[in-house]
DNA sequence: AAACCTCCCGAAAAGGCTTTCTGTGACAGT
DNA sequence: ACTGTCACAGAAAGCCTTTTCGGGAGGTTT
């Protein structure tokens, strides 16, 4: 039993000349079409098998001018926020019959260029650019043969077809849980004000406030920066001069890390006396804080799964161009609590 | 400039016609073939150009018997370890002409094997598995007709080719590195003692300190879960039995993050009185800790580049089968300082 | 003037598969 | 006995490219 023999893959004529028929019969037999004896038939799958045939899915791609490959495009693959868009799409695709090509930019034109070119030439049926950060991000240059979904990071184009989180509902939706647990003083930090991310939740908690006739604690968000030290800086300082805030939404879970860390040492108690929101819902933050994270879920995997759907309709010329905002949900944990 | 009026993709006959010559002259002129003079090659390309034709690397495929294509096959793609490893990978083939089909398993051996199918279908040239534990892990079943090179989990035949991190190697520089801090009195407490990373490092860690002529704290590793709890709480346990403990290392960032929140509520100066280290080097959590925190990196993209590299040369022909355990290395930061 | 090169270019085959069309034998109907 | 029908198998074309080989045009040598 020695491998590594070269045992050069069985073609489509080996198993038609082992079962003693025509290379167009034992395709028939193999692909169920009619037009075959099933003693025929099940003579050729047996040859089939004893050669473990498989079909060379780049001859029948060549031939039928539908290769069964997409190109899934990232911008920047450590990104915390384009893997789990990836996985979705991944998943979709994976459950059919096609395959994805990866492709990563590395954030840069030139690179993104070259695999294009790259994906083109090997005739993927679509492409999916995924986006690491939810700002619109210019289209893809070139008048591409192939249908394009965008996903997270919407194309500045609205011609184009693009899938990402609905971020200012989800603003509302922190907004709505804090004050559907008493809460009427609320705080909302978050992070680099250029992310649109942050514009987004903010304009949406804004909205919210205002609708339930409130006002944000500092009568504005807090803008910094997306990292526990500024959560920690901005939660003392409020606490300090809004002595009265009750709620924090924070526009992300590491900011919310620290803005927990902050009223732990301030001995506030969440969430009795606080209620604390995160953003993003990362595992490794929300289980892991004293208490454990609230967190606003962007259900990224769906995003994926909805552009990989998205990006097939669009094959299949079923096409519907736009931005689709998909909703986010909370994921309730032991940091916001109704208040009795 | 309506787009969308699917100009079907140009071939080589297009080309050819438009600049009045052969289909086979065009593919020399436009593969930098000799035997076509200067004016003609201008011509060709001039018409390829136009017609934006991109050679079809399915049919080229097809002919020569070469894809230019590899599978990677992850076994989950959540797993943080996985996601550098493929990120090494596919940086180390997208530099060359290779494209990357990316399958994902979920765990599944049932889907495992179908991905593998598809890909043999396709004729990659060959297989990159990337496991999210460094456990060795069951071969890929049957014998196939392209070359397989395991990243971060090796395989259990020691005959197939891995790349891996070598733990072993690790524990000792973690524990070496304690020391030439200045530590005496070591702790090492990690996470789940079915995982081999835990045992490895574990073994490195107790060989090191024994060739110091010391003796871990306790006398043994304090195994336990990946998880900041017991991190805590393991490290009150510890401070409150051997309160002459001056170093910790820990068996990942998350451990480590525990034991620091734990010693500064203890009110112990790290790192003035006690140094720790983690496991990992995972960003979001070295840099938000107070103080930062030194930790053990594994250049896991360095893993998936070799990984790479020593399938390029299987399929080249020049393999070197086995375990290969690239080293780790420590990224200091202020955990830990030497002692004056 | 015949023989011989050199330069370019084109015809054709090959690669593995699917599909259409043609062909053959068996059988039923008249 | 002849025609029509049916079920099944095979021949061949086609997908797009690369590569080999042959050949025509023009120039050089003997």
């Amino acid at each position: 039993m020695a491998s590594g023999e070269t045992p050069r893959t069985a073609t489509l004529t080996d198993v038609a000349r082992l079962a003693g028929v025509s290379i167009a019969t034992a395709s028939k037999a193999i692909n169920g079409r009619a037009q075959v004896r099933a003693e025929t038939r099940t003579r050729v799958l047996e040859a089939a098998e004893q050669l473990s045939f498989a079909p060379n899915a780049v001859a029948r791609g060549l031939l039928q001018g539908r290769t069964g490959t997409v190109g899934l495009l990232t911008s920047d693959l450590e990104g915390r926020f384009s893997i789990p868009v990836l996985m979705g799409a991944e998943d979709a695709f994976g459950a059919g019959q096609v395959s994805v090509f990866l492709c990563d930019a590395r954030g840069d034109a030139i690179r993104e260029q070259h695999h294009i070119r790259a994906l083109l030439s090997r005739r993927v049926e679509g492409l999916i650019v995924v986006g690491s950060r939810t700002d619109p991000r210019p289209p893809l240059i070139g008048d591409l043969p192939v249908p394009v979904v965008y996903a997270y990071a919407p194309s500045e184009n609205p011609a184009d077809i693009s899938i990402t989180a609905d971020n200012v509902s989800a603003g509302g939706l922190a907004i709505d849980h804090l004050l559907a647990c008493g809460r009427r003083r609320i705080a909302h930090v978050t992070g680099d004000a250029s992310y649109a991310a942050a514009q987004d939740r903010s304009r949406g908690a804004e909205r919210a406030i205002k609708e339930a006739g409130l006002d944000l604690v500092g009568g504005r968000t807090f803008f910094g920066s997306w990292s526990e030290g500024w959560g920690r800086g901005v939660a003392s300082m409020i606490l300090d001069q809004y002595p009265d805030v009750d709620g924090f939404f924070c526009g992300s879970d590491q900011i919310a890390r620290g803005v927990l860390d902050s009223l732990r040492e301030s001995g506030k108690d969440v969430p009795r006396s606080i209620s604390v929101i995160g953003f993003d819902d990362w595992q490794v933050l929300t289980t892991n804080t004293r208490p454990q994270l609230t967190s606003v879920d962007m259900n990224l995997e769906q995003v994926g799964r909805i552009a990989a759907r998205r990006l097939f309709e669009a094959i299949e010329g079923k096409a519907a161009s736009g931005i689709e905002e998909l909703p986010c949900r909370i994921v309730t944990r032991e940091s916001s609590v109704p208040v009795p």
